[in-house]
DNA sequence: GCACGTTTTCGATCCTAAGTCGAAAACTTC
DNA sequence: GAAGTTTTCGACTTAGGATCGAAAACGTGC
C-alpha cells in the first residue's frame, strides 16, 4: 500500500488566506491543481518526508510552522492503486516571498480552482485548524513577520479569521499571554503621516497552545479538601 | 508498505483513566501489553478499519466517540519490515463494561504495565488529547452513562483532569454552554442520606466543539468600518 | 419525634480577562 | 499653524469562570 504525505501551505496576503497549490502535468486530472507532496520513503518519517519534499519541489525552506493535519484514506480518494495520504498544515510568514517553480503559485483558500483529487477538503481543513488554533496557541507567531506593528498583526489576523479584529484587543489579550513584546524600535510613519508604530515581536519560538486558555481549571488555593 | 490503525480507548474507573491493553502472545515484545488494531484492509478507510477491528478483537461495539490523533511513522517503530501506524482516540462511557477477551485487561494510564513498541507514547498523547479537549468540546459526553448526577459527573471530570472539580461550576460552566440538562428525575440518596440528586443529561449527540470558547471573537454588533 | 450528620442545590459574590469606546499623542501634508 | 491620519493608552463595560456559604432534603441514632 503506498502511503504519501501532502501538505497544506498557507499564508496571508493581500487581505486573504493563501494556499500553495501546482498544476498537474499529468493524468489522471491533469491541469488540476494539487497539493506539494509525494511518496514516503522507506527510511523516513512523515514528517521528515514532507519537509524534504517540499524543500525539493517548492523551495520553501524555512516554514514558520508545521503539523500533522489527517489521515485521508478513502479508498477511491485517488484513482488506481490505493494511495493513504497523511496531510499536513504549513505556515509561511507573510514578509518572505520563497520562489517557487513556474507550474506553482498560491490561491486564495476563499475562491480555489479546479483542484485534484480530496485536495479541497485537506485544504479547508488546514484553513479551519489555523483559524481555531489562532484563540488558543501562538499559531500567530508563524504567520507574522519577525517585527511588526500592531496594525500590521491585526490584519494579519483579520484576514485569517474572516472578520476584523480590534488592534487594541488583540495588544492586550497577546500581551497578558506573554507571548508579544516590544522591540524599542520605532516604524516609520506612512505616506499619510500619523503618528509612528512601535514594533514588536513574538517572544515564543515556535507554536504551543496557551496555558490558561482551558476551562475548569486546577484549584488554584491547593486546597486538599477531599474533592 | 504496512498500514496499521491503533485505537487507545479510554475509560474511567475508580477515579483513574483507564486504557485497554492487550498481552501479545506472539515475538517479538512477547507477553507485553499492546493496543488493539491491525492491518488496513485495502477496501476500507482508517476510521471504518478500527472499529471493526475493535468490534473484533475486544468487543468493544459500542464506543462512545472515535476520533484520530496522529500518525506514528518512525522508521523503526517495530521490528522488520516498515509499518506506519494511524492512531486513535476511543471513548467508552463508565457505565458499560464490556466483555473482554481473556488476554486483554484495562490498566491505569498513571501506572502502565511494560508496553510494546511506541504504544506508551501513543495512550500518553491519547490521554493529553482527552484532557485538553474536555475544556472546549462535549467530549465529557462520551465519557459518561446517558444520565447521572452531578456529583457523578464531577467524580468523572477529576478523574480525567486528574486534580479536583467544583461540583458548582462544572455544572454552570456545562449548563451555560446548553449541552446540560435536568431529566426531571431523581436519584435515590446514598446510604448515609443526604438530599437526594437531580439525573442530568447531556442534550447533544456526539463530540463537538463548544462555540464561544474561542478568543478573539468576531464583533458583537456588525460594524462595518473598514477596520 | 427531634437533634445531628450528610449530600445536594442554589444564590451571592469575587475575580480574571475579553470587548468596547474615546481621548490624547505623534506624525504628515497643505 | 490648521486639518487630517494613524497609533496608543486608559477607562469602562460585559461575560463567564471560581469560590463560598447557606438552605434544602434525605437518613440515622437517641
Amino acid at each position: 500500500m503506498v502511503h504519501e504525505v501532502l501538505a497544506a501551505v498557507l499564508r496571508v496576503r493581500s487581505a486573504t488566506v493563501q494556499v500553495l497549490l501546482w498544476r498537474r502535468a499529468l493524468e489522471p486530472h491533469l491541469g488540476r491543481w494539487s497539493l506539494p507532496g509525494g511518496r514516503l520513503r522507506i527510511d523516513e518519517d512523515v514528517e521528515t518526508s514532507i519537509r524534504r519534499q517540499l524543500a525539493e519541489k517548492v523551495d520553501v525552506r524555512k516554514l514558520s510552522h508545521v503539523e500533522q493535519l489527517a489521515v485521508f484514506s478513502a479508498p477511491d480518494r485517488v484513482p488506481g492503486p490505493r494511495v493513504v495520504a497523511t496531510a499536513f498544515l504549513g505556515v509561511v510568514p507573510t514578509d518572505v516571498d520563497p520562489d517557487v517553480p513556474e507550474d506553482t503559485a498560491w490561491h486564495s483558500v476563499d475562491n480555489l480552482p479546479r483542484t485534484a483529487f480530496d485536495h479541497r477538503d485537506i485544504v479547508l481543513r488546514a484553513r479551519d485548524r489555523l483559524r481555531a488554533k489562532l484563540s488558543y496557541t501562538t499559531i500567530g507567531s508563524a504567520l507574522a513577520p519577525a517585527s511588526f506593528t500592531i496594525s500590521q498583526l491585526r490584519d494579519i489576523y483579520s484576514a485569517a479569521l474572516g472578520y476584523p479584529v480590534s488592534a487594541t484587543n488583540l495588544q492586550r489579550v497577546l500581551s497578558r499571554r506573554g507571548v508579544l513584546e516590544p522591540t524599542g524600535e520605532i516604524a516609520p510613519p506612512g505616506r499619510s503621516g500619523g503618528r509612528p508604530a512601535a514594533l514588536y515581536a513574538f517572544t515564543c519560538n515556535g507554536v504551543h497552545v496557551t496555558d490558561a486558555f482551558a476551562v475548569l481549571k486546577p484549584p488554584t488555593r491547593a486546597r486538599q479538601r477531599r474533592t
